[in-house]
RNA sequence: GUGCCCGUAGCUCAAGGGCAGAGCGCCUGACUGUGGAUCAGGAGGCUGCGGGUUCGAUCCCCGUCGGGCACCCCA
């Protein structure tokens, strides 16, 4: 028993987990890069001015881990990457070329309370498109996320990413008699229709002042999924997204509203299809948070994803990979004395040959040395004992299938690179 | 931040106001040049922590810390 508790929300990565965490970094990473994204990153600490300045009032004044330094500044540790973002590019608008494309991978904290999918420390990875305006673009980060979790081995029965647009919504709330003013509170209304009973929906639609002729008016808008095609905006977005071939991911959903007060144009989040898991990613278009943190105007759209519901969806969906956390590809075991110092030059011979090797650091029983290897899953024994090194000869045995040979030792390497390509790490 | 539920071995869980258990995992041996299977044995616990009630608390009560779920919010 540790007598010193690890913080709350954080998560330990044993091996096992690790291997996952790296797995999924490998995926979003080939993902970014087949479309052209440079990684970058941003501070993991900032002043607490630059969230004040545009995420919501709850993120910066709640949920985010927030102290003063030792000359007093308050400092917070991010709790999202987009300010950063802009931060960053405000400095260097003028001479970036254009568009500009980034993505990044890394930890954020936020201090709430931790369940299931939510943890007080987690990953998220950012992508952005900036510096055009175009529903294109839009369409370009939505189908990065859906080439996404087509490589993470979900399918568009499995997951759904769900589109609207905040001028849209605010064309359609004023048609039905709500001033711009109030839409924050409608947006929480419309929020909390799946949330909620019908019953239930409605009273508290009534509370904060919605009338019958409106809420009638509201309701007909929330089922109108085909309100998108008179949208010049959305048609178009959903046009290029069909032609990227992403269209079996992507819908509209005329509820998806999103809660930070950056967004401009078209919003998104994707959800498990069963609906059962927090969001796996949101984002949007947020034209205005450049200027408004000093740079010069320049619009953008991006997406972040939380690696801890991701990994959730992943495992519910049955796409969890099996993971090796051992890279040994070549267990070399130790006989006794004498042929110790050869066992160890064959595995520096093999490392020189660029193979990963193991060798076991102890004279002990073969049976235990094997049972090592076997339960790490290392696919490959390389044996040297004192008859092989009589012979000049290495005996190698394939623990996936027990069949075990003895080569000259000059061929060693060659023939562990044949059985390795055989069969595939499984 | 609010409400409800739960904390027993590394993991999954039993028991139950009176000696704290099982399976899996780990270690050892059967097997002195070969793993997976089987069998035998072993280690591992202040029953989350602190207080209270009691002759006696792992069990009942309170607090606290941690976890889960629903709100809130959000990745």
């Amino acid at each position: 028993m540790p007598t010193i508790l690890p913080v709350k929300g954080t998560r330990d990565f044993f091996p096992e987990e690790k291997a996952f965490q790296r797995w999924l970094y490998e995926k979003i990473r080939e993902v970014s890069e087949q479309f052209g994204y440079q990684e970058f990153d941003g501070p993991f600490l900032e002043r607490l001015d630059l969230y004040a300045a545009k995420s919501g009032d709850e993120l910066v004044q709640e949920q985010s881990f927030v102290f003063p330094d030792r000359s007093g500044e308050m400092i917070a540790l991010r709790p999202e990457l987009t300010p950063s973002l802009a931060r960053m590019l405000a400095t260097r608008s003028k001479s970036l070329p254009r568009p500009i494309r980034w993505w990044s991978y890394g930890p954020f904290w936020r201090y709430e309370r931790p369940q299931k999918g939510r943890s007080r420390e987690f990953f998220q990875w950012n992508i952005d498109l900036l510096g055009v305006d175009t529903p294109q673009a839009d369409a370009e980060i939505a189908t990065i996320a859906a080439a996404f979790f087509k490589s993470a081995g979900l399918s568009p029965n499995d997951v759904r990413i769900k589109v609207n647009n905040r001028r849209l919504a605010d064309a359609q709330l004023q048609s039905i008699g709500f001033p711009l003013d109030r839409r924050l509170n409608i947006f929480r209304l419309i929020d909390r229709r799946v949330k909620m009973s019908p019953q239930e929906w409605e009273e508290y639609a009534k509370e904060i002042g919605v009338d019958a002729t409106q809420l009638a008016g509201l309701k007909d808008l929330l089922a109108d999924r085909l309100a998108w095609r008179t949208f010049e905006e959305l048609a178009e977005f959903f046009e290029a997204v069909e032609m990227m071939g992403a269209g079996d991911y992507v819908e509209y959903d005329p509820t998806v509203v999103r809660g930070l007060d950056y967004y401009t144009g078209t919003v998104f989040e994707a959800y498990d299809a069963a609906g059962e898991e927090r969001a796996i990613l949101g984002g949007g278009r947020y034209d205005n948070l450049v200027a408004d943190v000093g740079g010069e105007p320049l619009p953008g759209v991006g997406f972040a994803l939380g690696d801890v519901v991701t990994g959730l969806v992943i495992e519910k969906y049955g796409a969890r990979p099996s993971l090796r956390s051992n890279p040994a590809e070549v267990f070399i075991p130790t006989f006794d004395q004498p042929s110790l110092g050869e066992a160890l030059r064959l595995a520096s011979e093999l490392r020189t040959a660029g193979l990963r090797v193991e060798w076991f650091p102890e004279i002990t029983r073969l049976s235990k040395q094997f049972k090592y290897a076997d339960r790490q899953g290392i696919p490959l024994a390389a044996i040297l004992g004192p008859d092989e090194i009589q012979a000049d000869q290495v005996a190698i045995k394939d623990l996936r299938t027990g069949k075990q040979v003895t080569i000259p030792r000059s061929e060693v390497s060659a023939l562990i690179r044949e059985l390795l390509k055989e069969e595939p790490k499984a």
